[in-house]
DNA sequence: GTCTATAGACCGATAGAC
DNA sequence: GTCTATCGGTCTATAGAC
């Protein structure tokens, strides 16, 4: 690993737990051995570490949402997404959302720019833009037109696909924000997703 | 009004805009137009300002709670306040959750406080606890137990008196996260969350 | 590409005059 | 209770030796 990534990853673990301005450039230099004028050969301020980092975890977030098969064609959910949808049984559409769930909340990257990004949210306009498109919109516009396709199918009652979304999303993305605060109460928020996630099914299903 | 009660009111602005770390004494008492040596007349640090502003805001909060008539005895709802939500329409529940999200949002001092605690929540364990306590628990607490009565009163379908709290509040809270970052998107959240009650009485009223 | 040394600004906090 | 002046320290960033 190059000490340029190296010095990335210092300064996301740092900036993840106190924040921009209360990281300073020798905080960030001594835990790799050197000192903070070296950081200098790799760049430019401070503040280029803090957009090198945003700039690296927008490509490592699509890679992700790639691997947890949240696929997107031209806006519209993959056919195989909603065949895997309609298929599974509660118990099985559960563990799916809970695998989504428990990869973000182990994932140190993840955490880390999550982190980050939770208290750097109100900085810069474009942040606060990135922060809503990755952790809400992205995730209810899926879901939007996954529940539009289910309900055109049958499978689940008839309501608006929207609203629908954020009932079965947004509780998700709380416990996962009480989880991020207070790790202590991981099996607790995840006991409560899983219960939240039945009681949707047994709501909407035909 | 007095200097120590303006001095708390501009360093909260300016914790809920740049953070504890990012804001200086000398910015703190520039607009006040006194310089920083006359804030510690007032106040010993500047840890001790932050702490005034959070021990304030907590008895303010409970204020809020009381003019917005979110009641708890011994941890109970009113009785009163099962009667006012089974009696309403849906449009007075809609109207009645409109009007506590749309305080929340206008009211600038519930705002800056929301804002500075949403950055500052990972500083501390009591800081985390505190915004989890504030923003969640006792909401969902609320909802939990007017659910369970009303589901015993026949008025909703059963169901899990949790989760279905999480499902009712969770999307409010969401959208009252992207109006707080993106207050040209008012409109839309006011909407969306005006949509998604519309859709919860719909899904659980007998 | 690392170091030491330092510039120059700003930090939190204090002393003492008024 | 405000000021000016200052302390001792840290900050970002740079210069120059190796």
């Amino acid at each position: 690993m190059s000490t340029k990534e190296l010095i990335l990853e210092e300064a996301l673990k740092q900036f993840s737990e106190k924040g921009f301005a209360g990281t300073s450039m020798s905080e960030i230099a001594k835990p790799l051995g050197i000192t903070k004028a070296a950081l200098y050969k790799h760049f430019e301020s401070k503040q280029q570490i803090f957009d090198e980092i945003i700039a690296e975890s927008e490509s490592r977030y699509k890679e992700i949402l790639e691997k947890l098969s949240i696929h997107f064609q031209g806006g519209q959910p993959d056919k195989q997404d909603v065949a895997v949808y309609s298929s599974i049984s509660i118990e099985g559409l559960c563990e799916s959302v809970l695998t989504f769930v428990r990869f973000s909340m182990s994932d140190e990257y993840s955490r880390q720019v999550r982190r980050m990004l939770t208290i750097s949210q109100f900085q810069t306009a474009e942040l606060s833009g990135m922060f809503t498109k990755r952790y809400v919109d992205t995730m209810l516009e899926y879901d939007e037109r996954l529940f539009e396709q289910l309900i055109g199918s049958g499978i689940i009652r008839s309501g608006d696909p929207k609203a629908l979304a954020a009932m079965f999303y947004a509780p998700v993305l709380m416990y996962m924000g009480i989880w991020d605060r207070q790790p202590d109460r991981a099996a607790e928020c995840e006991a409560a997703i899983k219960k939240h996630i039945e009681q949707f099914c047994k709501m909407t299903k035909t």
